[in-house]
Order: structure tokens, then sequence, then C-alpha cells
DNA sequence: TGACTTATTCAACGAATGTAGAACGAAATT
DNA sequence: AATTTCGTTCTACATTCGTTGAATAAGTCA
């Protein structure tokens, strides 16, 4: 009766459909995060998800939508606050994606950098930390600031999960963020 | 008489190959560094210089050479010396990385993440940081901390050179150096 | 001058890619 | 049961790419 039907029975045809267009999209952000945008191709995904590469098509129309359909859902806005408040999220933020690979995000990140599409999304995530820290601290400098945050953080990303560099691949998240701290609060505050 | 000739007369044919060569090699630093590898093609950089493909094939032997060629002599290693010394030397290039927008490491930047050879040169790179703050600090977290300096200048080039984020893409270098020092020295000194 | 070298161009090949459209077969609907 | 819908596959096209090898023409040198 449910819109979830009994597993050991045959999937409706509705039903199929949203599994086949999941399994593909889930392949999708797994080769866009590894290997990139352009290195991605529609046949590898087709492959990856067992599926012909025709049906991927079929379901997203081009490669260029089927990417923003695998990377949507990526980053939701900060809540804000006071300055620390949003330090304070931003470093929880920090340690969620050191802990857990979030493949959406990959996704836009592995690409950023050849992909303008993927770029304008870094840029609108950027665009809001500098929102809320330019509310919370008024300061002159606050855009230049809140981006140079938005750097930290994207530049420890890239590190870890991305190039991969020897210690901070391995490292323990709850470790990096103690040793990040006092930078991204050095760069909340408004004083010299 | 001396090997380079008077440029008023016919350049020598020697002397012509370097130009061309040369000529090569610019347009391949600035098109690897505005559109990575992948997207820059052996044609684009032939059209670039005034010149047919063929010839960039016959002078370079493949792409990955010519990208090879056109990004060496990128980062010279750190001279080193107490912790200090090496965050000042390490905000000097900053300083200078973002007053310069070094077209070599660009090419190398903009490629990191989807040419595994661009990866592995920025891995060098950051493996000379850390061996020049590890010297210095013989910290436990020596080889982290390095690595999150590395990531966090990292981090700082893409966004001004790469991604230009809006307020970074055009700050005054000193300013930007001035507002990371005290986030650098926090990550070089080894006390919580 | 003649023989040799070489900077440069031209034409082409084979592989890979995004994409389009016809075709098939089974489920859904009437 | 007949007809329509639609999930899926197959085949193919046009383009682009790295790369190759022959051809051309000018420079170098004996």
């Amino acid at each position: 009766m449910s819109r979830v039907s009994d597993p050991s029975a045959r999937p409706s045809r509705a039903e199929q459909r949203r599994n086949t267009e999941a399994r593909i999209l889930a392949q999708a952000r797994r080769l866009f995060a590894e290997t990139g945008y352009d290195r991605t191709t529609i046949r590898a995904v087709a492959t990856a998800a067992d599926v012909d590469p025709g049906l991927v098509m079929h379901y997203f129309r081009s490669k260029e939508r089927l990417f923003a359909r695998a990377t949507e859902g990526g980053n939701p806005p900060l809540p804000g606050g006071t300055a620390d408040e949003v330090a304070e999220q931003l470093l929880d933020r920090l340690r969620d994606s050191l802990a857990n690979e979030p493949v959406e995000s990959l996704a836009v990140l592995r690409s950023m950098l050849t992909h303008p599409e993927a770029a304008h999304e870094v840029r609108e995530t950027s665009r809001d930390h500098t929102d809320r820290i330019s509310a919370a601290i008024p300061d002159e400098q606050a855009g230049l600031r809140a981006e140079l945050v938005s750097a930290v953080l994207i530049g420890v990303a890239v590190g870890r999960h991305l190039i991969k560099l020897d210690h901070l691949a391995d490292a323990d998240p709850d470790q990096i963020v103690e040793i990040l701290r006092p930078s991204i609060r050095s760069l909340t505050k408004a004083d010299d």
C-alpha cells in the first residue's frame, strides 16, 4: 500500500525507474568526485551503473544537467549568529567534511578549477559564508576575512580528500579542527 | 658575435628555433593556467603561438612532456631556518604569489585536481614545506601542521587567482598577508 | 654550387566523446 | 484482449583530440 512496495515483490515501473535513476546518480557522483567533470564520461557512468549510455541521456538530457543533479544539495546555508557562533559552525562543518567525505561537495570541489559551473557553485557557497561573517563582524575587512576563511576551508578539504597530502589525509578530524581553531578565530576576529 | 645576435639581422636558425620554442612554451603556460591540462589542446597552443600543431609535437614529443616543460622551475625549495624564519619565508612567498600571478605555478594549481602529474608536483612542494617546518619545530604534530600551512597557502592562491572570490581577487597583497600572518604563525607554533 | 640538415606545414588516421533516434519488449491502462 | 506508455538497448553520426609521417622550403656547410 505504501509508495515503497514490498521488497520481495517485483518492483513497479515507477519504482524501478527511481532505482535506476538513483543508481546512475550515485555512480555519477562517485566518478565526478574521483576524476572531475571532464574525465567523467557518460559512458563510464552508464557502465558503472550497469545501464546503457542512451538511458543516462534519456533521463538527464545532457552531461551538464547530470552534473547539476549529481551535485545538488551539497552545502546548505549556515544558521548565522555572532562571530564566535559562526566560527564554531564553520569548524563543525569542517569536522563533518573531514570525517565523512561528502561526495556531492567533493564532486564540485574536484571540478571547480576546470569546470566553470562548479567554480560558480563554490563562489556561491563562499558568498554565504561571507554574508554570515560580515553580518557578525561589521568590520571594513569583513568581506576579505570571510573569503579567507572560505579559502582555508577549501584548501584543507582539497589537501585531505583530493590531493591527499600524507599526514593530512590520515589525521584525526578532531585533531585537525583543534589545530585550525586559532587560525579560524584569528580570521573572524577583527583585531590586529 | 654573441650567442644572441643583432636583432636587426635575420635570426639564425638555432635562434629562430629558440624563439619559436619559447613562444610555444609561453602560450602553453598561459593556456594550461587558464583552462587546465585537459581543456588545453595542442591545437589551441599551436594556434596561439601561430604555429602548426605538428611542430609542437615535433619539439615536445607529447602533450605530457609539453606540460612538464611548461611548468618546470615553478617552486624552488625554501631556505629553511627557525620556525619564525620559515613562517616569514612562507609569508614572503605568499605575498609574491599574490602580487605576481606566477604562471608556471598557476598551470600546476589549475590542473592539480584532475591531472595526476600536477597533483604529484603539488605534493612534492608540500613535502618541501613539511621538511623545513618539521626541521624547525620537532613537534609530534609538525608534519600535520606543516601540511595545514600548505593547504592554507593553496587555498588562498586558488581563491584569488583561479576561483577568483570577489574580495580576495582584488585585495592588496600586503593586506592579505597581514590578515593571514597570525593564522600562519599559530600553525607553525607548537603550543595550544 | 651541391649535399645535407632542419624548421615548418599539410593531410590523415584512429580513438573517444556527447548526443540523437529508431527499435524492442514488457508493464499499464482501457 | 487491444492499445498505449515507457524503461531500456542498439546503432550511428559529427566532432574533437593526440599523434604520425610525408612533403616543402630555407638555412648551413663542404
